[in-house]
Order: C-alpha cells, then sequence, then structure tokens
DNA sequence: GTCTATAATATGATAGAC
DNA sequence: GTCTATCATATTATAGAC
C-alpha cells in the first residue's frame, strides 16, 4: 500500500500524497464538516473531478488522511525507554507541528457530532493510547517507580485526557501554554521524585 | 437583559429562549461551521427569516448561546464549600446534561478554527476558568492541604485539560469513561490525603 | 489521469407583503 | 413578528471529452 511503484500507479501515489497534504491543511484549519473538497482541490492546485478521481468521497478522504497519520506517526516512540522522557520528547517535537495537532484536536471533537465519519477511527484511538499508557505505568509500578495508591488504569486516563486538553489550550494561546510544562508536572506527580529516594510528607 | 419584560417584549424574550434551545440541539450535534440557519430555525418550529429577525446572523446566534450557557450555569457553584466535593458534584451533574457537554466539546475545538467566532469566548473562558482554580488551590496550599511541591498555577491548567479531555472520551464512550473517577483521582493525587494525617512514602 | 460542464441540492442573507 | 419568495453563492458528486 506504501510502497514505491514503476509505472502507471506511481504517478497515482504522489498525487494522493500531494492531495493528502492539502486535506491536511483544509481540515485543520476548518474541521471536517466545514472544510470542503474544493478548497482541498483548490490548495492541491487540482480540479475538483480529479481529487474525486483519486478519492471517492470526501468520507475516503478524511479517513485515508487518517490511516496516514498513524503510518507516519512515530507512535509508541522507544527513543530512550524512559516513559517520561520519551512522553516530553514528543510532546516537544508536537510543538513543531501545529497543523497537525490543530488537525488531530479539531477532528477528534468533530468525530462525536451526528454521523461523523471519523468517530470510530477517534474511538479505537483513545481505547488504544489508554491502553498503552496503562501498560507504561503498570512497568513503572512493579519497578516500585510510581508513587503508591497511584491506578496505573486511572493514571492513563488523566494523561490521556490532560495532553489532548493542553494542546487544544496551547492552539489557542501559544505564548501562554507550555504543554511540557504541565505534562512534567503531572508525570513528576505520579511518580517518585529521584531513584530509590524516600519522601516524607508532613 | 434577562428580566421579564410586560408588553411586545416579553414574546421576543419567550422566542430568543426557544430559538437559543433549538441552537444549543443543532450546533451541540453539528457543531457550529456545519450547523445551519435553516436546521435550527426548522427545529424551533418556525421560518428562516423568523430566525433571522431575531438574531441578525449566524454568528449572533452562537455568540448569544455562549453568553446564554455562562449566565445559566452556575459557575464557581459555591455549594459545601469543599472543592473537592464540588468539583464532583459539578461532574456529576455535567453526566445529566450531554448536549451542553457536547456543544462545548465541540465548540471549544471548532474555535480554533480560521475565523471562528467563538475564539475569543474559549480563550478567555479557559484563562477565566484557570485563574479560578489557581485561586482555590492557593487557598489549599495555605491550609496545608495541598501535597508538597505541587505548584497551584500548574495544577489549575492540568484539571482544566483534563476536565475537557475525559469528558470527550466520556462523549466517545459514555459507558467505559468514569469523569467522576477520574478527576478524583487527580484530586486526590494533588492533596493529602486525610485532615492532618502524615504519609509516608517507601 | 485530468479536464470542462453540469446536475441537484444547501447555504446565509434580504425584500417586502401582511 | 411572521411569513413567502428569492438572490447569489457554495456544496458533493457525476458525465463525458481528450
Amino acid at each position: 500500500m506504501s510502497e514505491v511503484r514503476r509505472g502507471p500507479y506511481a504517478k497515482t501515489a504522489e498525487r494522493r500524497q500531494q492531495i493528502l497534504d492539502a486535506a491536511l491543511q483544509v481540515f485543520a484549519s476548518r474541521g471536517y464538516q466545514a472544510g470542503s473538497m474544493r478548497e482541498v482541490a483548490r490548495v492541491a492546485n487540482i480540479q475538483l473531478s480529479t481529487l474525486m478521481h483519486h478519492f471517492n468521497s470526501k468520507e475516503d478522504l478524511l479517513l485515508a488522511l487518517l490511516e496516514r497519520r498513524d503510518a507516519d506517526s512515530p507512535g509508541q516512540r522507544t527513543g530512550t525507554g524512559d516513559l517520561i522522557a520519551d512522553v516530553l520528547s514528543q510532546a516537544r517535537w508536537n510543538q513543531t507541528i501545529p497543523e497537525l495537532i490543530a488537525l488531530y484536536t479539531v477532528l477528534s471533537a468533530d468525530s462525536i457530532t451526528d454521523g461523523h465519519p471519523g468517530r470510530d477511527y477517534f474511538t479505537e484511538r483513545f481505547t488504544t493510547v489508554r491502553r498503552g499508557f496503562q501498560e507504561e505505568f503498570e512497568k513503572l509500578r512493579d519497578a516500585g517507580r510510581l508513587r503508591s495508591g497511584v491506578d496505573p488504569r486511572l493514571a492513563a486516563g488523566c494523561i490521556t485526557a490532560l495532553w489532548d486538553g493542553i494542546q487544544l489550550q496551547w492552539l489557542l494561546q501559544p505564548d501562554e501554554i507550555d504543554v511540557v510544562a504541565y505534562l512534567k508536572a503531572f508525570l513528576e506527580l505520579i511518580t517518585h521524585p529521584a531513584e530509590g529516594t524516600v519522601s516524607y510528607q508532613g
């Protein structure tokens, strides 16, 4: 599906990427329902009919865009292996791609509207992300690095929600909201200050 | 503005409420950009022209709806005076008005799109909500009920983001997500377990 | 594979009768 | 204050030439 091809399909694959780039721009800045195929075509510098030759419908286009996002993203980027460092690293990276974050933020909320084609995608995505964090937190707990009394399942839902929520506030006020600082504060809250250190709360 | 009136304006005020009820339904289930004045009129059982006689434009209608939301909401509901209890009480209440929560969730994300009329509203609202929580957390800290090392400002941003984020997940999966449980977990995390109890983390 | 042309419908907004 | 009628424009999608 994402292989490089020779022959007549090479151009199609290129075109599809070009169109998806345009779709990203349009859906990120207008939302799905309000974004139009015409505008996507205009941004991609092709005719509407040409766009619809490559994607049979608006719904097709959105789903293809969401699929590509998953394919492109580093996903569970196992950079250092340290969860906190990896989360903060990803959060820092996200600040360099505000357009993609805007796309995700607008569409995820858009998806709760009636008959939205991205609904299943986001429902499954949230479930997957929560489960991923839960597993990571369980590892931390088993390593004795999770603060006592912290439920890995609840903490997983918290950081998933917190991350999305704070990115929304960052998109509205880029200069006022430091996404990394909030995530760091939360992660330090649920873990032990340092290795083996015993803390005393009085 | 919200006074009961006699004479010719009484009907207008009623009509406006009736229209705003319809607008809530439409914008909550479709979003602002995709929702249409025609649909609002249809739900309100009036003609499009009648709707536009009461609200000069679609933008006017949205802003009036957002204003009413603030006027109606109990706001900083100082029920018991205990922050945690009040937050959880509000969260429980929110579960009984999923339509209003959907409206808020869709529109707040919608508002980051180009030229959205609700952008200023949500920017200011987030600032206000964060500041409100920060003040409450500072009170908790001064009362010695905040866990040491917790920054009231960061905690305020966290719970604001977390609350919105988890409500989105709840709207997608009402049976799987327990909003109150996540908020409770976070609030207990940043406060001391009980009055005066000394906890020992080993 | 890309284009022009067009269908069928929806949109926000306005004019003017009553 | 509410209506019918209409404007000018936008929408997704399709047909068919090249």
